[in-house]
DNA sequence: GATTTCAGCTTGTCTAGAGATGTTGGGATC
DNA sequence: GATCCCAACATCTCTAGACAAGCTGAAATC
């Protein structure tokens, strides 16, 4: 009953493995031309339909296009992200240069003030979590800092009773963050939604941010929805619109 | 010579798109089990790789997914585009409502005012275009209307000697656009990037949009680069940032 | 030299099987 | 009633072919 590890890898993930490492590693470089069919099955003693399937994989991650007629290439324009947005930075526009990751992941991010309480959400925010007038909210409230500067005021509302007794309701939530304890509470979201507005900041927001005067915030909403459509979590950010820049690319 | 028509359509084409249709009509909702392998193999007389590959089509672009040993499921959660951001709106936290497509191919939009000319390009925009000094641009000014009310301002730098002589220069560029001609001349845009930030609104911003004091306006900065990596357009916009909100669905 | 044709290469589509692997539900057992 | 086992069924992986369709470059022709 216990979850095994794994049993041995399909043949054409362990090729397209091998093919992106070779790319990773710059041995092919965008544009270059990539071993095709026939050099698969020669090399790894495939059949046709193993080899075409190792070289999908990489299609599919948008690293390689094939041109029929001619062979398999590196992309020259890769995604920065697969799906959704992935960064903010001002790389290309000259702003000042930063990260912030969707999912708050990112390794360069460290969370400076932070704070765990109960209360009351704001009508708009219970109602899409569902809860009924009164019911408190799990409401996680961090301000991010990257590189000793504060980038983000994050504000985290879950429903209090989904969270109950799990260590959400700790300022260290452990490893994997707030979404590895709901996903062991049976709510993994695996849905996100996001808007984004601007406004001027208010409150101590200005401060917080340590933003100059007359500078809007960006305003990020986010809701993650578990497998059976509820919403689990609404995150509200507010982000220095003037240093950090929303980047994405994306294919025509 | 002349590009034909086409020839047959691959099997597993048609049948993805007759599932898609099903779909569409709501013969199979979102939960609901589609035809597995197996069924398609029967009802087409397919092999079991062509029902594969039509499921794979039905994948891959995140409309269906399949579970092992389980069957092929019409996506709960289905992306509103397929990649980066498509629309515009306020649909869940009450803004106005309203839709802005990312290409600019959007039929509710309908343009205001407009005005063709050639000058010089700003510093930044002349660099990613790759202008030498005093080398002019084809700017393209334009003021979007949605029901009546503006909703974008629109500026887009061409190289002038890349687009002289082309319907680009006219007011009306003809089916299909800028992008359209742009490929007729050997320069189809292939790849955008793009970028968003917030700031409050200069000159006349403010009232060619008819904003309420106080809104800040957000910048859209778009770069359109052609196959060889060239950069062919500029395009800079400005929006309502309180009117209009960014909404996008991604998965995790 | 310029043009046309075509052989040989490539990827795309498709077949008819086979076994592996994961899920489910019912029946046998306890 | 609760547990365990297993057959049936689903998708997943893989084979060894076949022909179609698109591209390229070199040879043949003009």
């Amino acid at each position: 009953m216990t979850s095994h590890p794994r049993a041995t890898q399909p043949k054409y993930q362990r090729i397209a493995e091998d093919l992106k490492r070779e790319i990773d590693a710059g041995r092919y470089r965008p544009g270059d031309r990539l071993p095709g069919e026939n050099d698969l099955m020669a090399t790894y003693g495939v059949a046709r339909m193993t080899a075409r399937q190792a070289l999908g994989v990489l299609q599919g991650e948008g690293i390689a296009e094939a041109r029929r007629g001619v062979g398999v290439f590196v992309r020259e324009f890769r995604p920065i992200r697969r799906r959704g947005i992935q960064r903010l930075s001002g790389r290309t526009w000259g702003g000042g240069a930063s990260v912030w990751s969707a999912d708050i992941a990112s390794r360069e991010l460290a969370v400076d003030q932070l704070s765990v309480a109960e209360r009351e959400a704001p009508e708009q925010i219970a109602a899409v979590l569902g809860l009924k007038a009164g019911e408190p909210a799990c409401v996680r409230s961090r301000r991010f800092v990257l590189d000793g500067k504060p980038v983000l005021l994050s504000d985290s509302y879950l429903p209090a009773a989904l969270v109950a007794g799990s260590r959400i309701t700790d300022p260290d939530t452990g490893p994997g963050g707030t979404y590895a304890r709901l996903a062991e509470l049976g709510h993994k979201p695996v849905h996100f939604q996001e808007q984004i507005r601007s406004r001027m900041p208010l409150g101590d927001e200005a401060e917080r941010l340590a933003l100059a005067p007359g500078t809007p915030v960006f305003l990020v909403h986010r809701i993650a929805f578990a497998e059976d459509g509820q919403a689990v979590e609404v995150n509200e950010m507010v982000l220095d619109s003037a240093s950090y820049i929303l980047e994405y690319d994306f294919d025509a």
